[in-house]
DNA sequence: TGCTTTATTGGTAAAAATACCAACTTCCCA
DNA sequence: TGGGAAGTTGGTATTTTTACCAATAAAGCA
């Protein structure tokens, strides 16, 4: 088995994709760098907060930033977090088939 | 991009994986089905600690469980979560890489 | 039927995460 | 060089998560 110490390392990366707001930023960033107020238009939500969930995907190392200008431009730093999304989908399908079964089979 | 709604549903099954603690019961049940006891006696916690864990892992649909006599049996449900395990690696593997250059390049 | 083993549930205290407002830093440009 | 635009940081209240202990439920066995 992994140990405690690998674990919480990965559980740390894993964590900062398990908020609603930062799976919109990253799926949003999969079509190309954005610049911070692209990001932040799209939510209804204060611009400290949408810092704040771009720090913590850049201190997991998920996305990287940079200045040009005034403004700040967000990237997607590991594209693969996409495969989450694919087995994320799985568990979503997965949930609902069994649920059908339970209801076809009470 | 992906809705608020679609998101919360992805994330809570995301968050149900941040966690080192069940990131280290889904490592250990990789190999296979587990008895409770067996998946308890891995960790020194409290046996309520670890059936809450598993609780949250269940409800994500990530484990399933059956009684079998006096024992609970604890199921992978859905194999493909070792994928995130893949990018996980990937995305420490680029942290790690990025800091050399830091310290090489500062 | 009571007893014991096995796991879950309830309750609670402590820690972490989240969102807002306000204040501050940077950088361009007039 | 001072004003404004663009983001970040500090501070705080609220919510969520987590771990423990104690009590409860379920199932085989004496």
């Amino acid at each position: 088995m992994i140990s405690f110490q690998e674990a919480e390392i990965r559980s740390s990366i894993i964590k900062a994709l398990a908020h609603p707001v930062r799976l919109m930023i990253v799926d949003l960033l999969q079509s190309g760098e954005k610049q911070f107020s692209e990001i932040n238009s799209a939510f209804q939500l204060d611009k400290s907060t949408i810092s704040k969930h771009l720090l913590v995907l850049k201190e997991a190392g998920i996305v990287s930033s940079r200045k040009d200008g005034h403004d700040m431009i967000y990237k997607l730093e590991v594209p693969c977090v996409t495969d989450f999304f694919g087995c994320v989908t799985a568990v979503i399908e997965n949930n609902i088939r069994r649920q059908q079964v339970c209801l076809f089979n009470p």
